[in-house]
DNA sequence: TGCGATGTACGATAGCCATCGAACAGCCTG
DNA sequence: CAGGCTGTTCGATGGCTATCGTACATCGCA
């Protein structure tokens, strides 16, 4: 019935309102994806596919890591082909929890 | 020469303006330690000694959280005869870390 | 001086999670 | 359709850390 691709099975996201203090410092507390953070800050909403980050990680790891970033509501994702686009989930997230996405956009030390 | 007592060894304080957003993160990600923190934030300061918290660990582990919480610059302690008082560093962690504090005090479930 | 209370230090352990390679699946282009 | 690109999933592994019991140090008090 649904006309929406089978990749998209893969993206659950979760409303910022709807995250647990807990979960939102478990997210921020990894340096590889506080990174991932500030470059999507960078870059206008979805222009940033998933693998043209530069971490220092696997792309399995990296795949991990925007699951665990999308999970706790700090970033949004949409399919465009094979390609996965980003958007970072400032003003919902920043409403949930207030002053704590700045903190980590930021943070001046890159290498973490 | 110094007539500082032996005990005021284990007594390294951080200035929380030399604390890195990694570190703050850490120490604010377990659920125990920021329960002590909402705890401290309900007393005056120096009133409540390391031994008079209700936690759901050991006090070898009590211990060792209040330790990482002085080395994140969250709390300063003295010593007064066999005790420990704490002092939440409400003011200087957030004029270090804006906002970030007040998310954990204002945290409204006590499990963790 | 001896005892109980408070808190730290140490060594060991267990669980969690970041990490990886490999396999798999969807998508685009030749 | 074949091959390459993008990204996820899976199972295994290693390191970090929260946890504990025990031992130890300091202090106040009888």
């Amino acid at each position: 019935m649904t006309t929406r691709p089978r990749r998209a099975d893969s993206l659950r996201h979760t409303d910022p309102v709807d995250v647990r203090l807990q979960e939102a410092l478990d997210a921020l507390a990894d340096p590889v994806r506080r990174s991932i953070l500030r470059t999507l800050a960078g870059e206008p909403d979805f222009t940033c596919a998933c693998g043209t980050f530069d971490l220092p990680v696997s792309k399995a790891t990296a795949s991990h890591h925007f699951a665990v970033l999308r999970a706790a509501g700090l970033l949004e994702q949409i399919d465009q082909g094979s390609r996965r686009l980003n958007r970072l989930r400032r003003v919902e997230f920043d409403a949930r929890f207030p002053g704590l996405l700045p903190l980590v956009l930021d943070e001046d030390e890159p290498t973490g």
